[in-house]
DNA sequence: AAACCTTTTTAGCGTCGGCTAACTTTTGTA
DNA sequence: TACAAAAGTTAGCCGACGCTAAAAAGGTTT
């Protein structure tokens, strides 16, 4: 049939050329290395502001780590220039980390916005807002904005 | 304005309870457990449909990583049940395999999909698919495919 | 001040998934 | 048949990120 669904362009029946597949795979392997860091940013810089400082335990007990591999990660994100910190001291963003903590947390509002206004139950866009995050380029995200805004005037 | 984009009940002021936030980033780390497994089982797949046949030579091509790596990965898949495998002879998947691979490309399709019918262009699409796939719920992928069902009569 | 508890840090283990280098096997060709 | 190229395997390095255990620093209580 002629009038399938599939369109000969959508459908999804042969491999994309091998470098061009190679290329996707590499993209998620990147987003991979940066997304724990950006998790670990974004939550400092919401314990700031919410609590009005970062500390270590807190932070270990929202990201259902212990507080060892938060000291490790910690002493990272300060070597990457993204916080400062003295020992047994609260944790502060640099610049750097302030901003990327800030992207982070208006791409994690525009998916999970754009998630419920797609009728996604609160709970469970939670959840995938967090994984899906830090893999959704500039272009999706526009999109998705612009679906909120015009899908959620009524409010979400 | 009180005709803001942001109403009260969507915006995210508050940070979830400690042990929910855990629970989110539990659930992350959990599909990256997953995560790579199943891209190189949907990859085997997709080549024992499209090539016949599915090689090392070519799993490392469009995986982007070198045959030493997915010698060892291919093991691995072995020791797990999804691959069956006789030393330099090609690979097949077991039953669990074939069962992962059609889950996988299935998932893979829907995102794909809803993308392009949201009005995301295609190589865009096909990289935020890769990196979204294995972090949608079967929740959201029914409201995902809900949407292009009904967004996307016209094809696209 | 001493004792005690919490918090932070350090040391060290294990797994995973990249990598290179070197080797073996298979395959294709002269 | 012999040799060269391609494909597959193995060994071992490295960094990342979980973990436990134990030491060090900070804060509180008596």
């Amino acid at each position: 049939m002629t009038s399938e669904p599939d369109t000969p362009s959508s459908a999804d029946d042969s491999l994309p050329p091998p470098e061009q597949h190679a290329r996707q795979y590499a993209a998620v392997r990147d987003a991979h290395e940066t997304e724990l860091i950006e998790d670990y940013v974004e939550l400092i810089g919401d314990l700031l502001d919410h609590a009005g400082e970062a500390r270590a335990t807190d932070i270990a007990a929202r990201m259902g780590v212990r507080q060892a591999t938060v000291a490790r990660m910690i002493r990272r994100l300060n070597e990457l220039g993204f916080v400062t910190n003295e020992p047994y001291r609260a944790i502060f963003l640099t610049e750097r980390g302030r901003a990327m903590a800030n992207e982070s947390r208006k791409r994690h509002a525009v998916v999970l916005q754009f998630l419920r206004s797609l009728g996604v139950d609160d709970a469970t866009a939670r959840i995938d807002a967090e994984g899906m995050e830090h893999h959704v380029s500039e272009k999706t995200l526009d999109v998705m904005r612009d679906f909120t805004a015009t899908h959620n005037k009524g409010g979400g």
